[in-house]
RNA sequence: GCACCCUUAGCUCAGUUGGUUAGAGCGUUCGAUUCACAUUCGAAAGGUCAUAGGUUCGAAUCCUAUAGGGUGCACCA
């Protein structure tokens, strides 16, 4: 506490408004300086005890596909308030930062702007200078996301930075492959897989968006039978007609009968199948199947042991199958084939504007069409034995799946899921979970380590030898993804990070990825590492424009990052994006918002100017009269009401409580009052009064400056850094919470 | 089709195990301002808490149904 006849000796850039984009770059080589973002830091300078308890978040990273969006600012924000008062409670706090090569995404983005301005595919560049030319893109957009990240003021320590292709990280998945391929959870097999005519290649199950569409819908004559699709070009194998056992309808047919009937190119014998997933409802009740491109006629073929041809290639081309159309591209032939049928009478009727949805590639691709192709899956129900594990209801040694470990991560109550609605979503997605497909077509990512000679395959890091060929896929960039909480600790190696802050204490992320990406972490983690990966989980909304939309370029209502720092400072966008938001509920943003927590900035400016100001010529260890040490409690309470809302994640009301104390109590009611008393001095017990009261205010102050630390790092810390010399910290950032 | 979420002031949202007169920000209107304030301060208007039942001494809150909006999953021959 500063003593007698202090004198703020008040700065002169503290006599206008609060300018953010002065003090902002300042403070943040400050804070870059300090390298207090980095745990071991903080212990070497005895800020933190060595053995603090340690809170870790791994920052989701994002995709090198181009820049940060409100999505990004509002996670960054989240994640940097739990930081920051994580480290200001002393605990060992890393915040760990990283970028995701998200291989097809990157792929097919420099792939199109490739064929934009060269008119070339990635067959006419070749592996070699594709991979050279994405690299240098990811290269580019990495810099600029990690200048993005740095101004929101996010207090990661990028001495620890990792990147899902750099080598640790390549090394992590290696091994995480070969590791489960020894225990039997990876094989490889001729599955229906969701296959990219546009991009040349699988995608999971997640990956798939349904589009509703409209299309019209035919009703063909199959021998006795009436048979609808939207599908023609399909058609042609199909030589099993499939209804329920239990239809009446059909009971004059037996299964195993056979029909002979006049088809789309002469006449074929058509096997009955009965199988109960004919839906009795739909249609005529009857249909025919083509396994090699549909999911469900691909079980039904396997169910009965029926034949499966292949009618479409790669790239959508039919093959000689389909007789005379045969080297005609499906969207070609539709038209032409009903055209046949039609002139053959094998047409009943058609329903036009038939509703349906159809799959598409989220990661900009194309339509989804299912094709047989031999991939790598990993085997979620199959039993393995688990080496070692902390995962509370599954022993060590003892037999499990994958997904029952899934499954008892969070029903033990080991991992925590906010909203809690989450956990339902969760298990149901773990119930239909079918083995995922980690097998990609393209080439920039993780190459698969198997190698193959002849009909030999191998699974390890290194090659076998120069007569060995390596698999020519890459793997699903959430495989990489999935090992995120340990290997950016250094695993497989016995790291001391990996000892001391794994697992995870918090991670924070968009409820649009649980699936994709937490469940994923779970599975990963919990086999190679027998832990979780993380104690609590925390899904935030999406931010949507001020009328709810999704912000997107073709509506132009994309409200970005940066220019609202420039405009408002980062810590009114930060503000904007976390004072009413709830976990799991979409976040309306408008600028106005953003413009509010401007000036709420610049309040704080101007209470700390006061407060200086009344300090002036005061005694600030003088004693508290029994108002003045019951108005320092009530900023405590608010401290400690503010510390309680986030430990609750709470951050909506943790804000709101220090926004309400900062301005309509402390600014508006105890500082108005204040100013009489700060002024007269004529008696020695105004004076007294006076004393006390400067020093009420000044330490009120450093608990506000405090409480709002985590929320708007920027104007606190520049206030703190003009504050008197003997504070209890030089740097804000890493002073002790308010006790 | 199954499941989940939402509906509170003009707008965006709080309202924690049911408990006085339902709150905030923004916006609107009126007034003040040589005062730390690129402003700020004061005041006002504005709500049948989606609708209808039920439980209860008491319901924005719990239960049931309905309507509207949204999301996830499945189906899609």
């Amino acid at each position: 506490m500063p003593n007698e006849g202090y004198k703020p000796n008040i700065p002169e850039a503290f006599l206008k408004a609060y300018d953010s984009t002065s003090e902002e770059p300042a403070i943040n080589a400050l804070w870059e300086q300090s390298s207090f973002a980095n745990p071991d830091t903080c212990v070497e300078k005895g800020i933190t005890a060595p053995d603090a308890e340690a809170f870790t978040i791994v920052l989701p990273p994002p995709n090198v596909t181009g820049t940060l969006h409100m999505g990004h600012a509002a996670m960054l924000a989240i994640e940097d308030i739990l930081i920051r008062y994580a480290r200001m409670q002393g605990k060992r706090t890393l915040w760990i930062p990283g970028t995701d090569s998200a291989a097809i995404a990157t792929q097919s983005k420099v792939e199109g702007e490739i064929y934009k301005k060269e008119k070339k595919t990635r067959y006419d560049l070749g592996r070699e200078e594709l991979l050279a030319r994405v690299a240098a893109f990811a290269e580019e957009s990495k810099d600029t996301i990690i200048n993005q990240v740095k101004r929101m003021g996010a207090s990661l320590d990028w001495s620890r930075y990792a990147y899902t292709l750099d080598d640790t990280r390549y090394k992590a998945v290696m091994e995480a492959f070969v590791r489960m391929y020894d225990a039997g959870l990876i094989y490889r097999g001729n599955r229906i897989v969701n296959w990219d005519p546009k991009l040349q290649t699988t995608v999971s199950d997640d990956e798939i968006e349904y589009v509703e569409q409209k299309d019209p819908f035919y009703y063909f004559t199959y021998g006795p039978f009436e048979i609808g699709t939207v599908r023609p070009e399909t058609k042609f194998g199909d030589k099993y007609v499939v209804m329920h056992p239990e239809d009446e309808r059909y009971a004059q047919y037996k299964h195993g009968d056979t029909i002979d009937l006049e088809w789309i190119n002469g006449p074929i014998t058509a096997t009955i199948i009965k199988d109960e997933a004919a839906d009795m409802e739909f249609g005529s009740g009857v249909m025919t199947i083509t396994p090699a491109h549909s999911g469900i006629d691909f079980e039904i073929a396997q169910r009965h042991g029926l034949d499966i041809e292949q009618v479409i290639d790669e790239r959508g081309i039919l093959l000689p199958i389909a007789g005379e159309f045969a080297g005609t591209h499906i969207k070609k032939a539709r038209p032409l084939i009903i055209e046949k049928l039609q002139s053959k009478g094998l047409v009943s009727r058609v329903e036009e504007n038939y509703v349906h949805n159809v799959a598409t590639n989220s990661r900009g691709g194309g339509m989804i069409e299912p094709q047989i192709k031999k991939q790598w899956f990993i085997a979620v129900n199959k039993e393995f034995t688990i080496p070692h594990s902390e995962i509370p209801g599954i022993a060590s040694g003892s037999t499990t799946t994958l997904k029952s470990m899934m499954r008892a991560s969070v029903e033990s109550g080991a991992i925590q899921i906010a909203p809690d609605r989450f956990e339902k979503i969760y298990y149901h997605w773990i119930d239909n979970l079918r083995d995922w497909n980690i097998s990609r077509q393209i080439w920039f990512g993780h190459r698969i380590p198997a190698w193959f000679k002849g009909d030999e395959v191998k699974v390890q890091i290194d090659s076998p030898g120069t007569e060995w060929a390596q698999d020519e896929d890459v793997l699903d960039t959430w495989f990489s993804s999935g090992l995120w909480t340990f290997s950016t600790l250094g695993w497989p190696e016995k790291t001391e990070d990996m000892r001391t802050f794994h697992p995870t204490s918090v991670l924070e992320t968009g409820y649009d990825i649980l699936f994709f990406w937490v469940a994923r972490m779970v599975l990963m983690s919990g086999f190679l590492t027998g832990q979780v990966p993380f104690r609590q989980v925390y899904l935030h909304g999406l931010v949507r424009d001020g009328q709810g939309r999704k912000m997107s370029k073709s509506l132009g209502n994309i409200i970005d990052p940066l220019t609202m720092i420039d405009k408002y400072g980062a810590d009114a966008t930060r503000l904007s994006l976390v004072v009413g938001t709830q976990p799991g509920n979409d976040l309306k943003l408008s600028e106005d918002r953003v413009r509010g927590y401007k000036n709420f900035a610049n309040k704080i400016w101007n209470i700390s100017r006061f407060v200086l100001e009344s300090c002036e010529n005061k005694n600030l260890g003088a004693e508290l009269s029994e108002t003045d040490a019951k108005l320092v409690d009530e900023a405590r309470a608010v401290a400690a009401e503010v510390g309680t809302h986030i430990e609750n994640f709470r951050l909506d009301l943790a804000a709101d409580a220090i926004y309400h104390f900062a301005w309509d109590r402390f600014a508006a009611e105890i500082i108005e009052e204040s100013k009489a008393v700060i002024k007269a001095s004529s008696s020695p017990s105004e004076q007294a009064a006076a004393h006390s009261r400067a020093r009420m205010l000044y330490e009120s102050l450093v608990i506000i400056l405090k409480t709002l630390h985590p929320f708007m790092p920027f104007v606190t810390e520049a206030i703190w850094q003009k504050l008197p010399h003997d504070k209890d910290s030089a740097i804000l950032m890493v002073a002790r919470w308010v006790r």
